[in-house]
Parts: C-alpha cells; structure tokens; sequence
DNA sequence: TGCCTCTTCGG
DNA sequence: CGAAGAGGC
C-alpha cells in the first residue's frame, strides 16, 4: 500500500504535516503535484510567481529525491481536471498492484481549492481509500477563534486577544524533516513515475526572490539575528530594509508559517507582546495574516470579491473614459505623484511591495481616484509574488474602507505627507522613479513641482484637496442612503 | 496603521 | 505666526 502525498502551496519538506504524516505510516510515500496553470490564469496571478512555484518544485523535487520519495509531476489545466488525473493516477497504481492507501494533504482555505478538495474526498471515500488533511496555512486552524457566542471576529484586537489566549494549545516546533522507511520504492513504481510525470518546466533563477526552502530558513534567521529588533523602528520606511520580505515564501509555502511564529516566539523569551519591541511587532503582523484567513473562510463571499460591508457596494466608483486612462496611469506608475509611482514601479520591477505603501497606493487608487478596489486587488494579485487571496484582499478592503475592520472612510492619506513621513530624505522615490533623482530630497515629495516637469515627469492626474473631498462625499452620501434604507420600515409605520 | 480646519495662546 | 489641542469627516 502507498502513501500519495499532494503537494499545493506547500513547497517544503520541512514542517510540512501532511509529508510528515505519510511518511510515520510504514509505507511507500509517493508525492504528487498538479500544474493547474490554466487556473493559476483564472484567478488571475502572474508569470513571475508562476516561475518562482516552478522554481520551487525543482527544490522540492530534489529534497523529496534525498528522501527517497519520487515527486510526480501532472500537467492539469485547472482543478477540476487535477481532480481526474490524481484519480486517474490511483487508478494505474491500483491496476500494477500497488493500491494507495490514503491521499494526504494540507488544506487550502479559497473557495475552488475547498470544491476540488471535496470533490477528491467523495471519490476516495467510494474506493475506500483514507483522506488525511491538514492545517499548515495558519498556527491555529481557521474557526477555531471565535466569539463567547461562538462568532467568527470581525475586529482584529479583539480576535488578536483570543488568538493570544490560544496560542499555547498550537504552539509547537517544527516538524523534522521525516524519514521514509528504507528501500520503499519498488522499481515497479518507479517505472510508473517515468511514464506518467510531466517534464517540469526549466528553472529560471529570479535573482530577488530565491525559492530553496533551505534560503528561506537562512532568511529567516538573519532577519531575526540581525534586523527584527528594530522591526517596530524600520517596518514603515520604504527605503530601508527593515521588514523580512518573507511574504512570497510564506505564499508560496516554503516556510510554514508555525516556524515563523514559533521561532520569533522563542527569540521573544516565550512571549508573544511584550519582550522586545521589534519581534512584538513582527508577530504582530503574522497574526494580522492569520486574522485575514480566519475571515476568509469564515465569510466565503470574500473570495467572490464581494465587499464585506455590503453598503460599501453602493459607492459611485468612477467608470468613465477618463477613470479608465487614471487606471492606466496609476498600473504604470505615471499618477504625478512620486510616492504612489514609486511603489507601483517597485511593484513592476521587482513584484513585491512595501507594505507602507501599499496601503498609500491602495488608498489613492480608491480614494483619491474613486476607483473600485476590485481593479487594484487584480492588478496587484498579478504582479505580486506573494500574491494570496486572503491577505491582498484583507489589505485592498482595509485601505477602501469596505473591509471588516478597514480604515474608517474619512481617514484618507494625503500621498504627500505621507511621502514626506515614510521617504524624508526622498531616497526610496530616487531608487524608482528616475525623473526626480536628480532632484534635491524635499523637492521630490510634492507632485506638480516645476523642477518635476522639467525633468518630463507627468503632471498630478488629480488635484489632492478635490480628490479628497470628493471621495468624502461619495461615501458620505453612499452611507446615509443605506442607513436610510435600513431605518425606511419604521418610517412607514 | 489620518487629515483638515478652526481655535487659542505665547512669542 | 507657529504650536498645540479639539472636533468633524
């Protein structure tokens, strides 16, 4: 009997349940894994963290080899499709006499990830085969934080204070790397690795983003030697490298997030606040990671894009022509205003952004645009590399204060302090947008600066103040509506 | 994980 | 006339 494995967006052999797992049963363990790009397309990601998935599987493949598992590699199109060919795969292993005992694998939380998931179980479940599924995407599984009335939180401190209190019962090291039993693999099964595995894809070595699980966990213990202690001081500022930029591979699964969290826990003395201010924080934003997935499967109309205050859908967002050619501009990174093209350039050039100016770019596109977040979710879910349903729209739906716990509507970034607050010596927009290098630092942050159109760097698209005002009026006037509507039957009475 | 405007007060 | 605080969005 063998052990299938599935691997997703679990690109790791280290403290990787559901590998771990397969490989205590005895058993021959085979490793499977579907390139569904087809889908990948459908959701709408990028090439560039398509590369980084196949640059991953090559690691995978060969920590998987030393272990002595063979990593079959499945050409799909979409889920649906991944479905019949992992069944078809059971099928021909079953016909040579080598029946798989138990499909195992580690969840994901989206909606069609959840069909294909079921509709894989139903099948097993029909050829008595054993379904083992786990939870790796977040320390503790979603729904299991939730209210005294047993309610999902829809606030972060709250659900923060509750999470705390249930740290300790998830809270464990990572999982060694297993050790399959010796000899397992039969050159039977090797024969039909041969036949039926997809040749995967060349490798292209992105210099920013290294995808060996083994770099990964160095990056890990440099940020936390040597940089998370000013992580609170640093965290804000564009320029400098304080964060860990470890986004893409938690995305991605090269690191679970339990190691991130447990080994910061343990450089934190044991204790999740307190202790030192920059592990604080950093662990603070793993837990706003783990707040956006909880959301996401506790509310499944989020991965439909729905808002998740249902007035917010009533906002006027801007449609015309010329929205149409903001849109354009603000994708390119040619608004006018330094700190918002220079994120969205960084974003072009290197598929990650700070989170700083996420939330300014976010902000201006729904703001100071008026243009429906939607769009800029997209665009940022196809070029980040550490694109991820729940985190992207989290952070889109904060910025357009549609989301559960998002910035009230009225607290609208002025780009320019902003700029003046995060990039004062004006390095960051230096590093990005070319046409304002040569300029002297505080003359960088104001859009519409003469030595600005000197230098043929566009001219603002918008004009702040009525920018401004007139998204304050567009939600003003979406929520009066909708409490209204809301208040309309005592009205008739 | 704001920004703006208005006001007051000390220089 | 800049700083600092209050209150509204």
């Amino acid at each position: 009997m063998i052990q299938l494995v599935w691997f997703r967006m679990d690109m790791r052999v280290h403290d990787n349940p559901a590998l771990f797992h397969a490989c205590q049963q005895g058993q021959p363990v085979l490793a499977v894994t579907c390139l569904t790009q087809q889908q990948w397309q459908q959701h709408g990601l990028g090439q560039r963290k398509w590369q980084l998935l196949i640059n991953s599987l090559h690691g995978l493949q060969q920590h998987l080899h030393d272990l002595n598992i063979p990593l079959l590699v499945l050409n799909s199109g979409d889920f649906h499709s991944s479905v019949d060919d992992v069944k078809a795969l059971i099928q021909r292993l079953a016909s040579s006499d080598m029946p798989v005992s138990d499909v195992n694998f580690n969840l994901e939380y989206e909606v069609n990830e959840r069909k294909r998931d079921i509709e894989l179980q139903r099948w097993c479940q029909q050829q008595n085969i054993g379904v083992n599924k786990f939870h790796d995407q977040c320390v503790i599984p979603p729904g299991e934080v939730v209210t005294r009335q047993q309610q999902p939180f829809k606030v972060y401190s709250p659900f923060k204070r509750a999470w705390w209190q249930q740290f300790d019962r998830y809270n464990q090291a990572p999982l060694a790397i297993p050790q399959p039993p010796v000899d397992a693999i039969t050159p039977d099964l090797q024969d039909i690795v041969k036949e039926l595995s997809a040749a995967l894809p060349a490798a292209e070595n992105d210099p920013l983003w290294n995808c060996h699980e083994l770099a990964v966990h160095e990056q890990l213990e440099e940020f936390l030697q040597h940089r998370a202690r000013y992580y609170a001081d640093t965290r804000d500022f564009p320029a400098s490298p304080g964060t860990s930029s470890l986004s893409y591979a938690l995305s991605l699964g090269l690191i679970s997030p339990r190691q991130c969290l447990y080994t910061a826990w343990q450089k934190n003395g044991c204790q999740l606040s307190g202790g030192k201010a920059g592990l604080a924080s950093w662990i603070n934003e793993l837990i706003w990671r783990e707040f956006y997935r909880h959301l996401l499967v506790a509310f499944p109309q989020l991965c439909k894009h729905h808002a998740f205050k249902p007035e917010t859908e009533g906002v006027p967002w801007r449609t015309s022509a010329a929205a149409e050619r903001d849109f354009q501009a603000w994708c390119e990174g040619k608004t006018g205003y330094p700190i918002v093209d220079a994120a969205q350039r960084q974003l072009l050039d290197t598929g990650w952004m700070h989170n700083r100016l996420r939330m300014i770019s976010a902000m201006f596109l729904t703001k100071h645009l008026l243009i429906d977040w939607r769009r800029g979710e997209a665009f940022f879910n196809q070029h980040l590399v550490d694109a991820d349903l729940a985190s992207n729209n989290g952070g889109w739906q904060w910025s357009a204060s549609t989301g559960a716990d998002g910035a009230p509507y009225f607290r609208i970034f002025n780009p320019t302090t902003q700029s003046q607050r995060f990039d004062s010596a004006g390095e960051f927009i230096a590093r990005y947008v070319a046409e304002l290098a040569t300029l002297p630092a505080k003359s960088r942050h104001q859009p519409n600066s003469l030595e600005c159109q000197q230098n043929q760097y566009p001219t603002a698209i918008v004009e702040h103040k009525f920018a401004r005002q007139r998204a304050l009026d567009a939600f003003k006037q979406t929520m009066a509506e909708a409490n209204n509507d809301a208040v309309q039957p005592s009205l008739i009475e």
